[in-house]
DNA sequence: GGAGGCCTCGGAAGG
DNA sequence: CGAGGCCTCC
């Protein structure tokens, strides 16, 4: 029990105290995830089973992180500990006993892409405007009711909600509600929202399976509560009930995801839910110097609804908050790499020292260009993952269909990728039946007799094909690993040959990236049992087990090339929390962006605004830059901006307000951006860098010269002219060009070639549409 | 059937 | 400005 003597007065007491209900409010850099990690090892050590404790946590990386850390305290029992976010725990659970509610254990988990789809799909057969109803606002609808446990059906009993929904002239959200959960339900599948519902409904409705993990759990422990939305809330509160040994860690004043459902006031109220509570508070700062702890209280004494608390340092003053004023959003890039150069020669750091924090993705542009310019390397986090790139989602969906053939996204993106004659006319006709049928997608078109009466004998043949490819994997799902069956599946299914075929840039990286994602099979096969999974028995490494949660993973799952992160860190603020750097800048501080516009109607959102601006000030070890932009192109507009009121809300004594003028700023200075169009094409041609358009204007202009009168003519689908073509011709087609032909394929009038054009990549092209002419023979 | 052009629209955040 | 949807043309 050496440990404990490393944690403070305050620490230890929260740490030691294993019984009851505890609340430990930890202000920014205090140590939180230290006690978090010695309270567990703690609850080990004193004769706890980690099979018995259960912590969740927010994002993966966090269980990770802390699953490694006490496992190097108390050993591999480390690995027996539930801890997760909420989504894996309870997809886990849900695994096991969703047979309760209709759900087979296999169920498919949707992203947020699949959920999407899924609204736009029902919109349009409903025949609903989806202008009227946009996508994302019926989603958030649906997504806030499921968070406050109302089903559908209650939805459409409850006046009112019709009535608000009225108001705002969507009086069908009830109808899109309902017909999104039975498709789901049909489909084998939950959405985010689903996974904490429907385990909500199950410890509801079944006591026994309540009470089962009540006894499992008996010790519980959720960090970030002040991020706990009404259902998780609701979740961990039914899960306590029995031995109370809950311990709840967060901070108000860190809550920056109300916009999404998260109830600030699970953190505020936790006394009236547990009367006997001890609070404990981790008030010392061991992160950041005396200044910028100094800010970062004076911010947020603007907000009103606060926990008493008062964060201290006994740290060293440290340097003043620098505050950077630029004219435009490309000065301000240039200004800050500048600055990181020079801190960097200054003050020996690497660029992994430093991270530029924004409020909106959209701001990463001007930053990076200036990053490029003072060729300092940086990372952007966040952004696409790699899971949600549109090949390696269809390959994972194929994937999904072996494992649950029911799942109808997958079905819809991978029944014609590669493209095997299955258009739009018969899928639309097969959702049309399988609506009428109230059976679902797969169905529908897997049963011979339906197929064909149903459908035409060259669809049904088409079908059948695609069918009989599904089902082949599906026999190998539990007999071969995940690696063989994933890279059978990519061979067979034709995705593999038809990314190879694209030479473009852009189709070797969706190759390369499908490389990557067998080879994270591989990987997968490879390892010993999960280091971050929950182990109740060790399960054979087969595709299904790589593929149920893929849903739930972002790419800081698997990130950290390990020769290469010495890089500058670019991220949003809100993917910043729970992250240190020495340097922090943090910029665009101008109103209308931070704080957002969208924010500015209410109290609440401004203040969550302002927590957010506490979190970004609260990253910074040594030093913190601040800056915003005078005018900034947004939406394609030059707009003007006066400066963030949040600067103002800190003290000047914490500050040094300078204006900085780039050294090398001539394009972004001296070329005015109302008549940008021709000076950036100016600019651009000067710097030698040639864009897409450029090219192509260049080679239509070249083709167009050399062009003769009536040669266009010639090339038409049944003419001599193409049966002259073998693969190896070499051609011109007006705008791609000179090629050579690489291949062909089917049967005349529709033979279809792949040209290799010396500028414009591998275009797939038929013959008689592309006017190819003939220049030269194939080589022998 | 697919690529490219044109147009509209959104615009924050993540498991 | 960029992504995504629709239309056209090959």
């Amino acid at each position: 029990m050496e440990y404990l003597n490393e944690l403070n007065g305050e620490q230890r007491k929260a740490v030691e105290l294993l019984d009851g209900p505890v609340m430990i409010i930890a202000g920014a850099g205090s140590g939180k995830t230290r006690v978090l990690t010695y309270r567990v090892a703690h609850l080990i050590n004193s004769g706890v089973d980690p099979f018995n404790i259960l912590a969740l946590t927010f994002t993966n990386k966090a269980a990770k992180e802390m699953r490694s850390r006490i496992e190097t305290m108390v050993g591999p029992e480390a690995r027996n500990i539930w801890m997760g976010t909420f989504h894996s725990v309870f997809a886990k659970i849900l695994r096991f006993e969703g047979e309760r509610i209709g759900y087979p254990s296999n169920f498919t988990i949707y992203d947020s892409a699949d959920s999407k789809n899924l609204i736009k799909a029902i919109l349009k057969e409903e025949g609903l405007d989806d202008k009227t109803y946009k996508p994302n606002l019926v989603l958030n609808r649906i997504s806030a009711a499921k968070t406050n446990l109302i089903s559908a059906n209650e939805y459409l009993k409850n006046d009112e909600l019709f009535t608000e929904d009225r108001m705002s002239a969507k009086p069908k959200l009830g109808l899109v509600y309902k017909k999104y959960s039975d498709r789901l339900f049909k489909s084998g599948a939950m959405d985010f929202d689903d996974l904490l519902y429907w385990t909500n409904v199950l410890l509801r409705d079944f006591p026994d399976v309540l009470n089962k993990y009540q006894d499992r759990f008996k010790s519980i422990m959720v960090d970030e509560y002040q991020d706990t939305n009404y259902s998780q809330y609701l979740i961990v509160k039914r899960l306590a009930a029995k031995f109370e040994n809950i311990c709840v860690v967060g901070d108000d004043a860190q809550s920056i995801y109300a916009f999404r459902g998260a109830n600030i006031e699970n953190i505020l109220n936790f006394k009236k839910d547990y009367p006997d509570v001890k609070t404990f508070k981790l008030e010392q700062n061991y992160r950041s110097t005396k200044h910028i702890v100094g800010a970062a209280n004076h911010v947020i004494e603007h907000n009103k609804d606060r926990l008493n608390k008062t964060v201290w340092t006994s740290n060293d003053d440290g340097e003043l908050i620098t505050v950077t004023r630029n004219m435009t959003d490309n000065e301000e890039g240039m200004s800050v790499a500048q600055s990181i150069f020079q801190t960097k020669m200054n003050e020996q750091a690497t660029e992994k020292e430093f991270a530029i924090l924004y409020r909106t993705n959209a701001q990463s542009r001007s930053i990076e260009e200036g990053l490029r310019k003072m060729n300092l390397p940086y990372r952007i986090y966040g952004g696409l993952s790699f899971y949600q790139r549109a090949e390696v989602k269809n390959l994972v969906s194929y994937f999904r269909m072996v494992i649950n053939p029911q799942d109808e996204e997958a079905l819809k993106r991978v029944i014609n990728y590669p493209a095997r004659g299955i258009g739009k006319t018969t899928l639309e006709k097969a959702i049309v039946l399988a609506n009428d049928w109230e059976k679902d997608l797969w169905t529908i078109i897997s049963d011979p007799i339906t197929r064909n009466s149903q459908f035409n004998a060259g669809t049904a043949s088409k079908l059948e094909l695609f069918v009989n490819m599904i089902k082949s994997f599906q026999a190998e799902l539990k007999t071969v690993d995940a690696y063989e069956l994933g890279s059978k599946i990519a061979s067979s299914s034709g995705l593999l040959r038809d990314l190879h075929a694209d030479k473009s840039p852009e189709g070797v990286s969706r190759y390369e990236n499908i490389q990557e994602l067998l080879n994270g099979l591989k990987e997968f096969v490879e390892d010993k049992p999960g280091e971050d999974e929950i182990i109740d028995e060790p399960e054979a490494k087969t595709l299904d087990l790589f593929t149920r949660d893929i849903a739930l993973l972002t790419d800081s799952d698997k990130d950290n090339d390990p020769n290469n992160n010495n890089k500058v860190s670019l991220m949003t603020i809100h993917a910043s929390k729970g992250l240190e750097f020495p340097y922090v800048h943090i910029v665009g501080l101008e109103e209308n962006l931070f704080p957002s516009q969208l924010s500015l109607s209410s109290r609440e959102e401004l203040e969550e605004e302002r927590r957010l601006f506490y979190v970004a000030l609260t990253r910074a070890e040594k030093k913190v830059n601040l800056s915003y932009a005078v005018s900034r192109f947004r939406w394609g507009n030059l707009v003007h901006s006066e400066p963030s009121r949040f600067i103002e809300e800190i003290p000047e004594k914490h500050l040094n307000v300078n204006a900085s003028k780039p050294i090398s700023s001539k394009n972004s200075v001296t070329s005015p951006s109302w008549n940008r169009k021709p000076q950036l094409r100016t600019s651009t041609k000067q710097s030698g860098t040639v864009s897409r358009a450029d090219l192509k204007s260049r080679n239509l202009t070249k083709y167009d010269d050399s062009r003769e009168p009536g040669e266009l003519d010639t090339g038409d689908g049944t003419s001599e002219h193409v049966a002259r073509m073998i693969v190896g011709t070499e051609v011109i087609h007006d705008k791609f060009g000179k090629g050579e032909i690489v291949a062909m394929e089917g049967d005349a009038p529709n033979i279809k070639a792949t040209v290799a054009f010396q500028g414009a990549g591998n275009k797939q092209l038929l013959l008689k549409f592309a006017k190819l002419r003939i220049v030269g023979k194939a080589k022998q």
